[in-house]
DNA sequence: CACCAGGCAAGTA
DNA sequence: TACTTGCATGGT
């Protein structure tokens, strides 16, 4: 094994087999998903995704079209839903004003670029940025999220005091750019987490990170 | 009851 | 620049 960072995707995918996020039906539902389950437990995410769905609303021109509080109140379940509302209504805007409304056009886009108009959205930091690129757009990106950050300073495979970008370096200095890797890893690192390593649970004897 | 969840931006000094 | 606070529901 060439390094720590990819052995410890094989103990992972051994562990778990495939997962292949992300649990999404259609590209826009992952997109408006990346926005809502920020710092939000995705059961409560899919509570709120069913409301659109279910009035039929999930759909750019019509969140785009519809008052804050309107959108607000079927986004409710998701937590911070004012906050979010004028967050995903910022993204679709962008996204409409940018790419002519059209995720295609977005997907085609080079995702240097593409990052850097996610990014510029208010209401869109890195996390959700690099979440849309490589869910939405299939870019090889890795996505650093708390649970990252969790497990590997727990191996000490990434520093104390660290930041987004250092983080990310990290595992792209150390992984194949390979898409369907990159969308496995983070998927399994979210799955080990919510397994072994939550906070109410310390330690992890039975993990299966536990030898590397 | 307290704590946590697949962040981000604004406010403070 | 470095630290703190607000946002909020639903599950354990």
């Amino acid at each position: 094994m060439a390094n720590r960072y990819q052995e410890a995707f094989e103990l992972l995918h051994s562990y778990y087999g495939d997962q292949q996020w992300w649990p999404a039906d259609t590209a826009f539902e992952i997109l408006v998903g990346a926005v809502l389950t920020q710092n939000t437990s995705w059961s409560n995410v899919e509570k709120a995704i069913v409301n659109l769905k279910e009035a039929g609303v999930l759909e750019l021109e019509q969140i785009l079209s519809m008052d804050d509080s309107v959108l607000a109140d079927y986004i409710r379940p998701s937590g911070y839903y004012n906050l979010k509302a004028g967050r995903l209504k910022n993204l679709l805007r962008m996204i409409s004003d940018v790419y002519e409304g059209s995720l295609e056009l977005l997907m085609e886009d080079d995702w240097r670029n593409a990052r850097e108009n996610l990014l510029s959205v208010r209401g869109v930091g890195p996390e959700t940025a690099d979440a849309i690129l490589l869910y939405v757009c299939e870019k090889p990106v890795f996505v650093v999220d708390s649970y990252t950050y969790r497990v590997f300073s727990r191996h000490n495979m990434v520093e104390e005091e660290t930041d987004y970008h250092s983080i990310q370096e990290t595992f792209m200095d150390n992984l194949e750019h390979d898409t369907r890797t990159l969308n496995e890893y983070h998927a399994l690192i979210v799955q080990v987490v919510k397994d072994f390593c939550r906070k109410s649970k310390p330690l992890c004897s039975t993990c299966p990170l536990k030898d590397l």
